[in-house]
RNA sequence: GGGCCGGUCGUCCAGCAUGGUAGGACGCCGCCCUUACGCGGCGGAAGUCACCGGUUCAAGUCCGGUCCGGCCCA
């Protein structure tokens, strides 16, 4: 007896409660038992418990475990973890501002334990939405970055890359945000346009002024060279002589620099250290001085004469006053341009030279270039954005950040030699400000250290996911889950998280992190524009899954656009997506309807045309949907599903066979089975994108054991054996000419189930003896009376076959 | 200046690696209370596939160029 479905579905409630069912059943475990079963990795992003789980967030999640669910219905051993990813400035800035202190006024270990707090809080939230979104996660296997099984196995990596050469203390320009007084690195800054000014100001030379021309006057106390284009027979001349600079009466050298554009400007342009990246390449090519006119605070020293302790802003304003005053200034004119900023809090980055920790990831540029080559991406051409970004690098990676609520760097230094002193691998994980290490100093045997007090860029914490996921380093077969099968990815992020991953692998392993990369495009609002609350287009996903629930919002993501692309948020797409569940669930209600007295078990019965046409139709759809999944062209894969189920399924099959459910015997039973079957199959079809109510579905009708799952169950294969080419080419015909005779009837404006006497079809004796073979069904689905075949022509052409006319006569 | 992506019914999105009647969704317009579903059913209107040239019997689809957007980088 086939269990009978209630007429109305709370789907919110429904998706709920399967969502405890899981967890409680352990549907989604990791088997670390099981050797016989291929396993698959995802490397899940560690996000930043911000609290706010958003679109973007729901799309790219989506993805992936789509990803996974349809790996596992394949048979595979499926690792889906979730870390946190929790360190980072935002929470500093956070709890300073909650409690009221500077990240100075209390000791590092308390301030660490005030972020640890407030983290911990968020963490919950978004754990919330993932599950409400339906994420087939292995919650056994959370973890979190701060904790010190994660911090150790950071610093143990930080410990094997110095071993092998690929870390290095060295004074070299970085980056640096005065606001948040760090360090940053190259993928960690932002452009942002603005307008801003050109200044041209006189320089003294022995044949009289030469006017340069900068944006950044403040600069004039680091200015070390005047740079000429040697082509410029207005100033080549003067190469190879001395300027004097404004103000602070420096010789700096002329030199000849082919790059000037003499059109820029007035052609003549001052080299200082460090007014932005390109000064640090001109200083390295000229072997010029360097001049650090900054503090740690972002303001000027010693070196800015009567402008120290001046920030750059006011130092500028003032200089600019004082050219002024002495007539030097020339000239003052708006200029667009693009200024590098801190992806944090936007604010103008300078590049300083300062000591700091480096990974040496330059050189391995070659290796990663390679294995973007090797490795499977999705999409195809988003390869190019990371061997684009890894081409164009010409910095080594900056790890040390002078924050406090991170990885702390490892190490003390000798406080009578100065040597460095790393922990040894067995004293992790520490926090070299308020631990002593063990050992004395290996160069002069002093026991009285000073700690680094830098701490880690937190890339470095998520850098690490596919080993650790894996097991790295306590496990012996972490290589059972190394590299990651999928490491999924937003396309803003490729330059970062991607390629910080796969250069830590290969220095440290020389493995790929990562097998296939999955990308997910940005969430666009319904103005076409990046989704964000500064705009006022921002959704949050705890409204969507309240309004619509998750499997419509899945729906959403996985058909909004190709995959990789930007998709944008429609709330159309998510109400038909929940339309589309209001659907198969009155049609699954249907069909237990229908096969209430219908046996699985029983022998299978002799099918019909029809039959035989659906299920040919279904093996299409599986072939369609399956090759879509394999490609991670989500929305394909779902469209193929969702178009077969509605417009095929219910809408032509179901309706023609409905008078033999009505019926009795094998002709019934038929059909019977044919919807049993197909609708099985459409389920599982669904069942990655839209994993709670197919569950229910499928719980309903088809688990014969207690908690069995749709998601464990077999992904459809093809069977050759169903396609029948011939049920097919007459089960289209059979289409057109319902559809014709229908379309007849809505001109005549006669309502459809009205009877009609009498249908002369025109047409060649085949097309005739082949629209015989489902003459009942015609008959019955439209309620006619008699059907008469002719050749000739008729009144009416059946569309798209011209061979094929009609008359119809309802009295 | 370089790289990548895109320009297809009113709107959004497929289709382009393997050229051959341009497909879906939303919206719009009719008709239908057909006992699974009116969050439905059945129909309909709506696109010279940005532009220009080329290859071809045949081009959104391949080649070259132009214009316009977006993102990333210098």
């Amino acid at each position: 007896m086939m269990k009978q479905l209630p007429n109305k579905i709370d789907f919110l409630e429904m998706e709920q409660r399967w969502e405890s069912l899981w967890e409680q059943r352990k549907t989604y475990r990791y088997d670390w038992n099981d050797n016989v079963r291929k396993r698959y990795s995802v490397d899940t992003p560690p996000p930043y418990p911000s609290g706010e789980f958003h679109m973007g967030n729901v799309l790219n999640w989506t993805y992936f475990d789509i990803r996974a669910r349809y790996k596992r219905m394949q048979g595979y051993n499926v690792h889906f973890p979730q870390g946190w990813d929790c360190h980072g400035m935002p929470t500093e800035v956070a709890v300073e501002k909650n409690k009221k202190i500077r990240r100075s006024d209390v000791p590092p270990d308390v301030f660490r334990k005030m972020c640890e707090e407030w983290v911990e809080q968020y963490i919950g939230k978004m754990k919330e939405a993932i599950v409400r979104l339906g994420a087939s996660i292995d919650w056994s296997l959370e973890y979190r970055t701060m904790e010190p099984s994660y911090i150790r196995k950071i610093q143990l990596s930080f410990l094997q890359l110095y071993e092998k050469g690929f870390i290095y203390r060295g004074e070299h320009p970085v980056n640096y945000c005065p606001r948040c007084e760090t360090a940053i690195a190259d993928a960690e800054v932002e452009r942002l346009k603005r307008v801003g000014k050109l200044y041209s100001i006189a320089f003294n030379t022995v044949e009289g002024d030469l006017i340069i021309a900068t944006t950044r006057p403040e600069y004039i106390p680091a200015c070390v060279a005047i740079g000429v284009n040697p082509n410029d027979k207005r100033y080549n001349k003067l190469i190879g002589k001395d300027a004097t600079t404004p103000i602070f009466n420096k010789k700096v050298p002329i030199i000849a620099k082919e790059d000037v554009d003499t059109s820029f400007g007035t052609g003549v342009m001052m080299i200082c250290t460090y007014g932005d990246k390109a000064d640090v390449i001109d200083v390295a090519r000229f072997k010029l001085p360097i001049i650090n006119i900054l503090d740690k605070r972002g303001q000027l020293n010693e070196q800015g004469g009567k402008y120290k302790g001046l920030s750059v802003i006011e130092a500028r304003k003032l200089i600019v006053e004082d050219l002024k005053k002495t007539g030097l200034l020339k000239e003052e004119k708006p200029l667009d341009q693009e200024v590098g900023t801190c992806w944090r809090c936007d604010t103008p980055i300078e590049v300083v030279n300062q000591k700091q920790w480096f990974m040496k990831t330059t050189v391995l540029s070659e290796k990663v270039v390679k294995q973007a080559k090797k490795i499977d991406w999705f999409p195809d051409y988003m390869r190019y954005r990371l061997i684009n970004w890894t081409e164009s690098l010409d910095w080594d990676w900056v790890l040390s950040r002078q924050r406090v609520f991170a990885t702390p760097v490892p190490v003390w230094y000798c406080k009578a030699c100065g040597e460095i002193h790393l922990a040894e691998a067995q004293e992790l994980p520490v926090d070299t400000k308020v631990q002593k290490p063990r050992g004395k100093c290996s160069k002069c045997g002093s026991s009285e250290f000073i700690p680094d007090y830098d701490v880690m860029d937190t890339w470095f914490d998520s850098s690490m996911t596919c080993p650790i996921h894996a097991g790295w380093p306590d496990m012996k077969d972490w290589h059972n889950l190394f590299p990651a099968s999928v490491h999924p990815s937003g396309q803003d992020i490729i330059r970062t998280w991607a390629y910080y991953l796969m250069v830590r692998s290969l220095a440290l392993f020389n493995e790929p992190a990562y097998n296939s990369v999955l990308i997910n495009g940005m969430v666009l609002g319904g103005d076409g524009r990046k989704m964000s609350k500064s705009l006022g287009n921002f959704v949050t996903a705890p409204d969507v899954f309240n309004k619509q629930g998750a499997d419509a919002a899945r729906q959403w993501a996985a058909c909004g656009g190709s995959t990789g692309t930007d998709i944008p948020f429609r709330w159309e797409d998510v109400e038909y997506g929940k339309r589309f569940m209001t659907k198969i669930w009155n049609a699954s209600r249907f069909a237990a309807m229908k096969l209430e007295d219908y046996d699985p078990n029983s022998e299978m019965v002799k099918t019909q045309l029809l039959d035989r046409w659906i299920l040919t139709k279904l093996e299409k759809t599986i072939a369609a949907s399956t090759e879509g999944m394999e490609k991670c062209e989500f929305m394909n894969a779902t469209e193929a599903a969702r178009n077969f189920t509605w417009h095929i399924f219910c809408d032509h099959y179901i309706e023609a066979v409905k008078w033999r459910l009505y019926s009795t015997g094998e002709e019934k039973i038929a059909a019977q089975q044919t919807i049993y079957h197909t609708l099985k199959k459409t389920l599982q079809l669904l069942a990655p994108v839209i994993p709670h109510l197919t569950e229910e579905l499928y719980d309903y009708l088809y688990a014969e054991k207690n908690e069995e799952s749709i998601h464990t169950s077999q992904w459809p294969t093809l069977n050759p054996k169903n396609m029948d080419a011939e049920a097919e080419r007459i089960g289209d015909l059979f289409i057109d000419v319902i559809t014709g005779l229908r379309k007849e009837k809505n001109q005549r404006g006669i309502s459809l189930n009205k009877p009609v006497k009498k249908v002369t079809i025109y047409s060649d004796q085949q097309t005739a003896k082949d629209i015989k073979q489902c003459e009942r069904d015609l008959k019955e689905t439209l309620k006619i009376e008699e059907i008469y075949y002719n050749e000739g022509t008729g009144e009416k052409k059946v569309e798209g076959r011209e061979d094929i006319s009609f008359t119809l006569q309802i009295e």
